[in-house]
DNA sequence: TCTGGGGTCCTAGGACCC
DNA sequence: TCTGGGGTCCTAGGACCC
């Protein structure tokens, strides 16, 4: 039987601090700008499980895990290490599996080949703790022969654990979870499919497919299909390992602002930083976008799809602000809003091969 | 308490073409 | 004078994930 395994870190970016320093394994330590050290736009990136038990979770705002925990410690990010772990993590793991697919820097998907479940978890049981022992970091385990079936098991498992579904019994697993519990549907999708009846995967499992139409659109079969325990491809493959699609680079200002003396500079500054990426990627890019967030949190965005693939800062900049101006333009003529965060994103990335000049060489 | 910084994918409407 | 159906591209917006 071909077997998907799932894995995915536990308290990914806390354990990496933490390893290493055992007289913090019970502690509450949280990964995250420190709200006493003046940091207050910020939300916790990773919470340990002692940190969780007192309401600490990723995305809260750190003011509120304060309030929640005061006697956590406070860890900064450092993402370069994360990164450089993971790559360590993939290693391990392609020395074990045939085929390994990376699905975040915490999570990855291996194909595997085994008779039986006994004989795949046992698989995992082994891989988990070469994980815990050469790196020193937790990490729990899912399986079943279908790919999103195995990341909910791996929900299941945590934290340390592994856990095998069957094919046979996928169906026995799924139902009695809530519908959120499925990769895909969201707050708002499990809102409005509480507002039919349909709480559970169970109670998706039996539902009129007119009434889910609306509300899951095309894909409304597809998910019907896998609450029933048989997930079509779309659901049961691993996806293949494509390149990046877009990059983008994000600022949350200090403090909103509506003047374009001050929004123009950041925002130049992000388009050379963002070319820069993308250059040392070894991609050219034919899209361009910009997003404001305003204080109230709504969003705009503006984009444009360039002639031809492009490089280099010198065209992202002038792109960028012009972008920006129309939406600023936009807003003065309207509301009147501020900006809280700007994103900048390039898209429709393509390899750059050799022999082809970029469009920012011909001016500018 | 006041909401980050990355990403992916889907949908819908209008333009345009046949 | 009123009138197709289908396909593709582009832009904007939204939901979701880690």
């Amino acid at each position: 039987v071909r077997w998907i395994v799932h894995v995915d870190m536990d308290a990914y970016y806390v354990s990496c601090e933490i390893r290493g320093r055992p007289e913090l394994a019970e502690a509450a330590v949280i990964v995250g700008p420190n709200p006493a050290e003046g940091a207050s736009r910020g939300v916790v990136l990773s919470a340990s499980y002692p940190a969780r038990a007192k309401g600490v979770r990723s995305a809260l705002p750190v003011a509120l895990a304060a309030a929640r925990c005061p006697e956590a410690i406070w860890i900064a990010p450092d993402f370069p290490k994360y990164e450089r772990t993971a790559q360590e993590i993939r290693g391990l793991l392609r020395a074990r599996a045939d085929r390994v697919v990376p699905l975040s820097i915490d999570e990855a998907a291996m194909e595997l080949e085994r008779p039986d479940p006994g004989s795949v978890a046992a698989w995992a049981r082994e891989v988990q703790a070469e994980i815990r022992e050469k790196l020193r970091l937790p990490a729990s385990f899912g399986a079943s022969p279908y790919a999103i079936v195995a990341k909910v098991a791996t929900d299941r498992a945590k934290p340390a654990g592994v856990r095998v579904v069957p094919a046979e019994e996928t169906a026995e697993f799924l139902s009695p979870l809530p519908v959120d519990a499925l990769p895909g549907i969201g707050p708002k999708t499990s809102e409005r499919l509480g507002a039919i009846s349909v709480h559970t995967v169970g109670d998706l499992a039996g539902a009129e497919l007119s009434l889910l139409r609306p509300i899951l659109g095309r894909g409304a079969a597809s998910w019907r299909t896998l609450a029933r325990g048989k997930p079509g491809p779309e659901f049961a493959d691993l996806p293949p390992d494509a390149g990046p699609v877009q990059r983008s680079v994000d600022r949350t200002l200090a403090r909103d602002t509506d003047d374009p003396e001050e929004l123009f500079p950041i925002l130049e500054t992000m388009a050379e930083e963002l070319a820069r990426e993308v250059e040392a990627g070894g991609h050219r890019y034919q899209a361009v976008v910009v997003r404001l967030r305003w204080s109230d949190f709504s969003q705009l965005q503006r984009g444009r799809k360039l002639p031809a693939p492009a490089a280099g800062a010198a065209l992202l900049r002038r792109e960028a602000v012009k972008l920006a101006g129309a939406l600023l333009e936009r807003e003065r003529a309207g509301g009147g809003r501020r900006v809280r965060r700007l994103s900048l994103a390039v898209g429709e990335l393509t390899p750059r091969t050799a022999g082809q000049r970029p469009l920012d060489a011909f001016g500018g």
